[in-house]
DNA sequence: ACCTGAACACCGTTCAAGT
DNA sequence: ACCTGAACACCGTTCAAGT
């Protein structure tokens, strides 16, 4: 006697994203995500193979709203900040997901179409070959690395309290830079450090040096 | 009948890195590190307090090496290349470890003096308050996402295999961008985004706008 | 077909015991 | 003091059973 799935994957998702944003990336189990859906732990791998594939499903719902098509602005670099603005604001209320957005980046179909515009833009921008590979993954990683750092240590957390309560004599800089940090907004900080990179990929063809400082002499 | 200690911390610290550099992140635990070691697991816990601290052990111990002193070139985006390499370097050998080291950079007290270092240059050349704050975690948020990228899914990795087998009708960039990024090597790939940051923040005072571009309108 | 609960091989860590 | 092994509360997942 069939029964009706009882279950949508999008209910699925948005309830792992629940236990996420309540008890953090390590908070999430199968067993947590079921009790969230008052469902047996099992009950779940009628819809997911495994976790992984609950960690994907999450990261595509995440993104569900990520408008990936091209922005259109006549000035590239502007449709880049768009770009990665776009992203920065999907993940803006689930900062915990952070990590799990990177670990699955390369298998979330809807990163894989944002990536396709942003390659749109550069090339367009006159990128190509091996520029257009560096651009890519320069932007990206940055995007990564900010999101992560915001997502890990915001500029108000206890990391930065901690580096400003570090002994003067030995950390000048740091703690007054640590200070000064508390009173910068994430988004200024976001915006600053990709404008930073824009403004680096505006100013001519990325490097083709054939070793890189951190390669074996 | 006190018996003398058996360990010292940087034995510890090593067996760990080689169950990461065997088994992965995920193959490191309290008993597989004291297996290495031909202990049992509690012996472990005469050593550190806990898994936590364990992972700081790990990431003083891989950066035991890094020379974190200015490297006092005239130029200082040559100072901040070099400083950036030295990091690369370190973890070269030890890509797996790259997650642990970013959770842990806050506590990692040679992580702290080669960021005061960073500061350094990074005052010298002019940057102040709220700038030098951007240019720091703009420079590190670089730093951080290529070091992560090239651990989780290197350019001749099979995330970029899978990219380059995307349907062509829908992918057709990524496809093509993929292909290339086969044959551009890791370290041109780090040296060209690093390239492309520090001209950035050579080209001028970095970005004091109001709101980020993934904040709420 | 859909869902459940016991069970297995893990994990970090506590605790009592051995030398 | 240093080290051990059993035990506890977890984890993902397999499997047999219930409706």
């Amino acid at each position: 006697m069939p029964r009706p799935r009882s279950l949508q994957p999008d209910r699925l998702a948005a309830a792992a994203v629940a236990v996420i944003d309540r008890a953090g990336l390590a908070g999430l189990t199968m067993r947590s995500a079921a009790q969230e859906l008052g469902m047996s732990t099992m009950a779940l791998y009628r819809y997911v193979a495994d976790r992984d594939e609950l960690e994907l499903l999450v990261c595509e719902w995440l993104l569900r709203d990520l408008d990936t098509g091209p922005p259109g602005d006549p000035i590239w670099t502007k449709n880049l900040q768009t770009l990665c603005g776009r992203v920065r604001r999907s993940l803006a209320a689930h900062p915990q997901a952070v990590p799990l957005l990177i670990a699955n980046r390369q298998r979330c179909r809807t990163v894989l179409r944002w990536t396709e515009t942003v390659l749109g833009v550069l090339t367009a921008a006159g990128f190509d070959d091996a520029d257009r590979v560096i651009a890519l993954r320069g932007l990206v990683a940055y995007l990564y690395g900010a999101l992560l750092q915001e997502s890990l240590g915001p500029l108000d957390g206890a990391g930065t309290r901690t580096m400003a309560a570090l002994p003067a004599a030995d950390f000048p800089l740091l703690r007054a830079t640590a200070s000064r940090a508390t009173t910068v907004s994430a988004g200024d900080e976001f915006a600053g450090g990709l404008a930073v990179v824009l403004r680096g990929l505006a100013a001519g063809q990325v490097s083709r040096s054939g070793r890189g400082p951190g390669d074996p002499a």
